[in-house]
DNA sequence: AGATAAAAGGACCAAAAGATATTTTTATAT
DNA sequence: ATATAAAAATATCTTTTGGTCCTTTTATCT
């Protein structure tokens, strides 16, 4: 439902968003720092900079960092890049039985209500999550 | 998302509940009926007796019916026989992250309400659409 | 200019999903 | 009993996804 790459690809977008003050983060690092296979890790993070949500700088020094607001970066849109539309019905060619188009119907109407759960959701509310863990942390820490 | 196989267990569903007079149909007459291919949805149909969605009667005059109500059975009970978990992360054994803690947080939240969704649909629901489409249909021929 | 540290690209392999066709088993009717 | 009509099982193939590794390009620092 969810692929394995577009888990990997919030996963490293959420770690660069935590990470991010303005200097970029080495792939290996990110790559390292998450579960999972660390290739297949740095491999997605070269995906998500050629779809626009991360930009790159090469070269000593360099490394990848948020391309956009994290608020603007919806799991709808990681979905999308990653596993092209929530459902790819065969564009009914031809006459479609009653059966089909009652089908087709309550398809469209799960879409949207998925699209709509998925476009709720941006990296600004996974930071924001991760952020309130951390403190949460700390208190129990200090109490 | 949702893939070919549960759609195409989606569509078998629905055919054989708005065929359904206590006679089983033949899966021929299934596969042959609906939109792709049909040695797949052959084999799918399989499958749907396998997990119990139907029940089947084999040789002369033998075929498919369904194996319980339209309303007991539902869009996530398909989902989950077809794919699986909607989201199946790697079990984090060993210390989290705490961004990997507030990422399985959000992704277990995202889990609950794709659940909600899918849980509130069911066969009965996809043949009710299609029996008001066959009588919208009526009427407009009418008039 | 040369060494070095990084991302980008590409080649490749393994596993899973999607798809097809054939054979085997089982029930029914004659 | 035999022929036949069906589901069930099996084998095989293709495509997509998941995953690894190596080479090439690009930038930076000395």
């Amino acid at each position: 439902m969810i692929s394995q790459t577009t888990q990997m690809a919030i996963r490293v977008l959420l770690y660069v968003a935590l990470r991010d003050d303005d200097q970029p983060v080495a792939v290996q690092e990110v790559a390292g720092s998450i579960e999972g296979s660390p290739s297949y890790a740095a491999k997605v993070v070269g995906q998500l900079v050629k779809s626009g949500m991360l930009s790159s700088q090469r070269g000593k020094g360099g490394g990848v960092k948020l391309a956009r607001s994290p608020a603007d970066i919806s799991l709808l849109h990681v979905v999308r890049t990653f596993q092209g539309d929530i459902t790819r019905i065969g564009n009914g060619i031809g006459g479609m039985s009653l059966e089909e188009e009652g089908y087709h119907l309550i398809m469209e109407e799960l879409r949207i209500s998925i699209i709509g759960l998925l476009s709720k959701w941006t990296l600004a509310d996974l930071v924001r999550k991760s952020l309130l863990l951390v403190e949460a942390q700390e208190n129990s820490v200090k109490a």
